[in-house]
DNA sequence: AATAATAGTTCCACTATACGGAAACTTCGC
DNA sequence: GCGAAGTTTCCGTATAGTGGAACTATTATT
């Protein structure tokens, strides 16, 4: 047998792997781009490009406005909710074993610009419910799964991202500096998992993980009120969390 | 010279076009297809489904699965939070118009599969705060936006719709069978707006119109509690909410 | 207001690129 | 374990996509 020496294509078709460049750098642009950063952005020739493009519009996945500006089209709406209920299904069946285990609700939550967006959530028996919802987007740095995503990333990024977010106080508990948030991603990162000890919400504990090797940063965590969550608690649960994460990030890995 | 019998409209790209349904196909096989099933939807070549799969695959908007089942990816989920983002900030300016003007909060909501998806909100100054935030969904039977999208659909399409999301009883004024729905969506297709009226949660009022010519089927709202929206508001509200409408309209399909 | 400069679009000949028939291979049902 | 259905690789062919050059529209400059 040959080894397959091919570089970067692969096999792939090309016009394709360069439509969805084109939609990255558009969106890596804050949603908007010129005809000629895309050419610098991409290296590709302008009616290249501009062909591109032009499918892409008719098609609705790009909009093009007056200033001849393009920007990212509502096709992509129904793409990506579809992208993301498929997410939260496979990790639904783990959320659930969770659930089943520690008694609580499990969410999984995925890196959004600045942002977190919950993708799957399994709500506990109790009666006290959480407030979360799939769709939600919440801030990085007073969540369980924000401070794991960020523990992931480097400083400069988290950096990056907070300060392009904000850092409001949710309640009194929350960290409101880069510094007290870094220090906290220090912890993180050596124990391996993250604690939202009453920062997004008063009452409401929550230990988070990180999937490995997900293509889109991505956490898991289990939460609850104080009462219920205590040190004890996170002992049963941190193994438990971190079965799980290994579990979607092998599904999420699963090779042909 | 062979004659062109292939209408795939001028001067696209056959392959980006391509790749692009089997993505749609995908998402409305419930998010998950196999390959042969993909060939009979689309009539391509397997070895050419094949070849597009892979190259989704490679850029990671496309999984397969351990079955060999494909799926949407979570590459898309980026793509689709920036769609919506940008569709949001196109129309939070006349949102916000509405606001000052009525000083209640203005929703924009796009169709996402059997739900609603709301893509922007400018809340009003109140201190009575709505629950609804971007990126939620909710359902089409009983929120003013979902019904001032379904009237601008085929009766058989609606019914196709509601039969799939079902039509849960939110309040004791929602809607709760088809027909009573399309009774409705009749008023309203003839007075040329929506009144959810306490049919999405008690005590809260609603007037909603379609934003016409959008490429997803899109409305607004303003929306508040009974006791400040009214009759008297609703006169106001109309055509304020019309105006706003079609500027967002004409930014759509023009200018920024 | 006129002109220059820049960005975007159309045209067209070339050939690299993607296509699909056939065959090898893998998985699933029995 | 065998046959059938589904999936992936191979490879010759021609179609479909590419990009240089020319042209048009838009924005900046004087």
């Amino acid at each position: 047998m040959t080894e397959n020496v091919t570089t970067t294509g692969a096999g792939g078709v090309q016009s394709v792997e360069r439509a969805f460049d084109l939609l990255e750098v558009i969106a890596a642009s804050g949603g908007e781009a010129m005809l000629s950063e895309l050419a610098t952005a991409t290296g590709l020739a302008l009616p290249t490009i501009h062909r591109l493009l032009r499918t892409l519009v008719a098609t609705g996945y790009v909009r093009q406005l007056a200033n001849r500006r393009y920007v990212l089209g509502p096709g992509l709406i129904r793409l990506g909710e579809g992208a993301s209920r498929q997410l939260g299904a496979l990790a639904r069946t783990h959320l659930a074993t969770l659930v089943q285990q520690l008694g609580e609700t499990a969410n999984m939550a995925v890196l959004d610009g600045d942002r977190v967006l919950y993708a799957a959530q399994v709500p506990s028996r109790h009666s006290m419910r959480m407030f979360t919802e799939v769709g939600r987007r919440a801030h990085l740095h007073d969540t369980g799964v924000g401070k794991a995503i960020l523990a992931q990333l480097t400083d400069a990024a988290v950096r990056s991202l907070v300060t392009a977010a904000g850092m409001p106080a949710a309640t009194t508990m929350s960290i409101t500096t880069p510094d007290a948030l870094l220090q906290d991603l220090g912890l993180i990162r050596s124990r391996g998992y993250a604690i939202d000890d009453n920062e997004q919400e008063i009452g409401v504990r929550c230990f988070a993980m990180s999937v490995p090797n997900a293509p889109t940063p991505t956490a898991i965590s289990v939460s609850g009120p104080v009462s219920r969550v205590d040190e004890a608690f996170g002992t049963r649960a941190v193994p438990l969390l971190r079965a799980a994460a290994e579990a979607i990030s092998h599904d999420l890995n699963r090779a042909p």
